[in-house]
Formats: C-alpha cells, structure tokens, sequence
DNA sequence: ATTAGCACTCTTGGTTTTAGAGTGCTAAAC
DNA sequence: GTTTAGCACTCTAAAACCAAGAGTGCTAAT
C-alpha cells in the first residue's frame, strides 16, 4: 500500500511537530492544525494506518506517535521542502572565509567550528585527502645517515612531511637531481597518478636514468604511505548533552566514547565521498549501534570538481533537517571555493 | 590550632573512603576501621572539629561528612603516600614508546590516549613548545611572488612550516643565500634565541651582509610567529560521564563546553609549566567554575632538561590521587625521553 | 467516510509513609 | 579530662499511593 495525500500529510506533520517539540504527537494536536476541519478521530484513524505500515510508533499505549526511522526517511526524501540557507548564515560563512592566510588545520577547525554553532548540532570536517591533491613542490632534506625528511608542498599550499628511512645512503648531488627531476616533471600532477606515471616511465628509460627514477619511486611510495588518511576536526559534540533524548548517561557515555574514536566518523565520511551529493542517514542506517539515536548529514566537498574530502553534522534523529540539509550543502560548497583560493 | 595525629588520621580515613564509594563517610565507618578501638562518638566529636576547621562537610544534616577542596589539599599535601606506578603500567607505557619512527602527532595523541586509559579519566598532552626546541635546519622556497614557505626542521625530527608574505621579490639566488646563512650560523641553536642573536648581529655587519641579515631576522620572526603555541590532544573526556558526580546534565555540558574549548587546558597546562614537578589543582582552585568538580594533576615534561611542554589528567576531586600522581609523574619522564630519543 | 462519545490505559507528578543512616547532646564511666 | 553508651532528632531515599491528564481504540450514529 502507498501512502495517500492524507497520509503524507499527516506524517509530515507527526514529523515537523515532533521534531519542534521533541514530545509524542496526539491526534488532537494534528487535527487543530490540519486545516481542512478534520476531527481528532479520523486523525486517529490515519495515524494507526500510518502505525501498521511502520512510519511512526508509539511509545506507550496512551501516548502520541512519534516518527520511526522509516518515519524520517519518508519525511526526508519525500515531504522535506528544500530550503534556502538564511541570509544571516550566508554573510556569515563568507566573513568567515574572507580574511585567508591560515594554515590548512585553522582553515578545517574553524569550518567545522562554524558548523556547530549555526547548527547547534556536533560538526566534523575531514582534512582534504591529500592523495587527491595537485603536486606543487616537493623538498628532500637530510636528517641523519640513512633519514630523509620529505616536504609535500600540493598546489594549493596544503604541506605535509613525514621522514622515511632508506636503504643506503644517499650522495648529497644525488639527492638534488631527484629533487630536481620530481619537481620539474610531477610538478601539476595529482599525487595519486604519480606512482603509476612513475612506474611507466621506469619501464622506459636505461641505465642511470633509471636508477634515478628508482629512487624518486621509493620516495614517493613510501612517502604517500605515511599519510595519515583520518584526520578530522570534531567540534561542538556537547551539543548532543542539551538534547532531552541525551538524558540518559549511560547512552551519552556510549555515544561519546564512541566518538572519540575517530575511526567511525571517519568511515562515515568516507562512505558519502564514494556518493555524489548530500546524504543523510537516519538512526541505524549507518549501523552504528553506539549512534542509534542521532542522524547524520554529509556532504562531500570538491576542489576543481574533484571529490577531495567530507563534512557533516551530526545530530539526534530529532533534527530539523531542512535547515541542516541546506546548511552542509552550503558550507560544503563554500568551504570548497575557500580551499581553491587558498 | 593545628591538626593532632588523630584529626590526620580520620581526614586520611574520610578522604581515603570516600574517593573509593563516592557516598558521604559517617562515624561508624571511620570507628570500625580505625584500628585503636574508638568508639564511633569520639570519631563524631573529631569529625565535628574537622568541620568547624572545614576540611569536611555535611551534604546534609544526617549524612555523613565529604571532604571540601580544602581537605582534598590537605589529604594531597601531608598524608598522600607516594607510590611507584605498577609494573604492568611501566611495561605498557615502555612497549608504547618503543617503536618510534611515527609523527610527533602520533606520539602526542598515542601518550593522552594511554594516559586516559590507565588513569580512567581525561587526559592532555600539549605539543612541545615548538621555540623551546632546537633548529636543525630551514628550508626556503618560493610558492609565489611574494609568497615564502618556510620549513623548520627542529632538532628532533618536529617539522613545522608556515607561508610568509614578504615586501618585495626576492630573487631566487638571494634567497638560497639566506637560506645557507641560516643553515650555517643557526643550526643547533634554540628557537627562541634565534631573533636576539640576529639582532645583536646586525648591529655588528654592514652593506650588504646586512640587509641580507635583516631578510632572515624577517622570516625568522614572521615564521616564529605563526606557530601555534596553543596545539594539546585532549582524550578520553567521555570518562568524566561515567562519574556518579557527574549524572546532573547541566553540569556536565557546561564542562563538555569548556573542554571543547581548548583554551582553558592550555591554560592551565602553560601554568604548571612555570613550576618544577607535579602540581595538583582541587576543585576551584584553578579559577575555572565549569571545572568546579574537577582536578587537575598535571606536569611539565623535559627534553635535555628543559621544559617543552605539560600533560596531565583531568578527573573529578574525588580522584584516586596517589596513582595519578604517580602515573602523571612517571609518564611525563617517559614521555619527555621519547621525544629525546625520537 | 466521518465523527461524537466514552471507556480504558498508561504516564506524570505530587503526597504520604516508612525505613534507615547519621548526627549531636547528655550523662555516666574510665 | 577523655571516652562512650544511649537516645532523641533530623533528614534523605525509596516505596506506595493517588489523582489528573493525555491519548487511544472502539462503537454507534451521522
């Protein structure tokens, strides 16, 4: 069975009004608002049919409904209008991103930052990948006998190092022809072809060369290795201890713990770079069970039209998703063009 | 009037059960384990002085007495025994710094991580104060026109870098010169050292050496400039949570709040490292109201006997102290002959 | 198909009761 | 003078109880 007009227009009031109040919803309160002078029981009537089919559930017998996650799901790709950020916010962002000059991590942090105060939800914003960044320059630098510190400088001024140890030592004037050989001919790539361009070209050139390119494949193999893929900036999860359905400690413990490892977020993250466009996944969906409770709104972020890396907010499933939606999919965009001009 | 024998015995005895159960200690508890065979009244009357002298209170009328933040100092200053670590912690930390070769990052965050799982509460670590270090080398490369990056390499393998915006070009021959000149009179020197003997240089050359002084005095202090001093990874704060004092919501948002901010903790981590040794901050004794509940047993952490940095161990006053000073103390050494060795 | 009406259920909040913990004081004992 | 037994008193915490209210489901009438 499909859901009716009727229907849909009650769930969608269940929705919105639960999600104003954070109280279950009584047929009473519907029927007041619904406009087309219905009484409280054919209301009634609805709402059971909306209660076989899952959409909503009732706490206790004598309680009002309350959206399942299949309630919101609906509400969220079907009866959600969408909406456009509020001006305030716009002026906001773009504030925010005016005055440049900071390093990458200042840049991330105070996106993510802004994030949870317009929501008032927790918000994460994933480092760009650097693996999916454009190579600017790359510095080689001896630290000891065998120890060599790698500077990644990609094209917009994001710079990573790690130190690698290689096998034998490395002459000095060796080490600034590689130096030079990477810079002049990897200079614009992305990093993450450079292995494989890398390893055409050794199949190609003799002798010297060779070696030579031997050593810049190392380098950069090794190199790439070290980067840390999980990095991300998480601000504002207190905001879940304002919530009523955070009352209970023994949930909000779970759920900060969870947290703090970063590795779930990370993953969620992730998961909606490989999609294109906003996501947004409702109680269990991400099946998390430590997160049942909260919703997450995603979006990827792009520089150049390339997918580089995530942001979201993360909230109770009670969350007023029009605004969140609109909010992610504006900083994500914003904050894409701030790492562009960066 | 100074406390007698006696009087320091009960407060150790109430400090000392109440950290263990949480719950009010009466007289019957303290007069059956008190050894000499006192009866509960006469424990009653000693109570009764210690709270006219307010080292303890009442919740309430018949409740038994909690020790105030004056007791807890009391209890930390004279009748705390020192203890060592146990030994599966000093294998556990000593496993953790073994394999070394990663990021500073990763060191930091892995020794708060441990630091938070051993002592079962939050802890911080600040990042070595990047100017207390040793440089090793510098490296200068042109992103744009005017637009330096500029590579610190300290003596430890720590790498920071920072983007300079210069007055005017500098060619490129110039900069390779300042770069040496940096490499070559600098190298082992302390960062935060580095500017008055440019200074005193200057004053000492002229013509040319001297301008090409003053360029390097300039990125010197730009670059010193943008490193923030204020960088500490913070875990395992869910900990708190699990606390029966911390059950009223309210208050732990507030503190959630004020962790999220991290200015409070490198505050308070800045200050201990004006001291020698350990120092244990009770309740308000930090000045900080959301953190009202909490104490703080933090320590500096040296490399080559000079203090870098802190770290330490946030938990409500009613701590276990003797273990987590003695852990907090015996980490910071560790922690500091990583770092020398790394 | 809709609705008025009503009985029923369950939660919420307040009040009362009770048991228990712990004190403070006094007078007696050491 | 110090210690202690004894007891009245106070206050909390938990349980029990009650009343009000919200909301439902069902039925019969519209």
């Amino acid at each position: 069975m499909t859901l009716t007009r009727r229907h849909e227009k009650v769930l969608g009031m269940v929705v919105g009004t639960h999600i104003k109040t954070g109280k279950p919803v009584g047929s009473e309160t519907i029927a007041e608002r619904f406009g087309q002078g219905l009484s409280s029981a054919t209301i009634r009537n609805v709402m059971h049919e909306l209660e076989d089919l899952e959409y909503v559930t009732q706490p206790h017998p004598s309680a009002g409904r309350v959206p399942s996650d299949q309630g919101y799901r609906y509400y969220v790709d079907h009866l959600m209008s969408e909406t456009k950020v509020a001006p305030h916010v716009s002026t906001l962002v773009a504030r925010e991103y005016r005055n440049r000059g900071d390093r990458i991590e200042c840049l991330v942090e105070r996106t993510s930052r802004m994030l949870s105060e317009l929501s008032v939800q927790a918000a994460c914003v994933a480092f760009p990948n650097f693996q999916s960044l454009v190579l600017n320059r790359i510095e080689l630098t001896k630290l000891g006998k065998r120890l060599l510190l790698v500077v990644w400088v990609a094209g917009n001024g994001f710079v990573e190092n790690c130190a690698i140890e290689v096998k034998e030592e490395i002459p000095e004037a060796e080490l600034t022809r590689v130096a030079q050989l990477l810079n002049d001919e990897l200079r614009g790539m992305f990093l993450d072809q450079i292995r494989s361009h890398l390893d055409e070209k050794i199949k190609r050139v003799t002798d010297h060369l060779r070696s030579l390119y031997g050593l810049a494949r190392t380098i950069v193999c090794e190199g790439c290795a070290a980067f840390p893929l999980r990095r991300l900036s998480l601000e504002g999860s207190h905001h879940v201890l304002g919530q009523p359905e955070f009352q209970n400690l023994e949930k909000s413990h779970r759920l900060f713990q969870a947290l703090e490892e970063r590795e779930v977020l990370v993953e969620l993250l992730q998961r909606t770079l490989e999609q294109k466009g906003i996501q947004v996944l409702i109680g269990l969906e991400h099946d998390y069970e430590e997160m049942q409770d909260c919703s997450l709104v995603a979006a990827p972020y792009q520089m150049h039209n390339r997918t580089v890396g995530g942001l979201g907010v993360l909230g109770p499933k009670r969350m007023p998703y029009e605004q969140i939606v609109s909010l992610v999919d504006y900083v994500s965009r914003r904050f894409g063009e701030a790492l562009e001009q960066w």
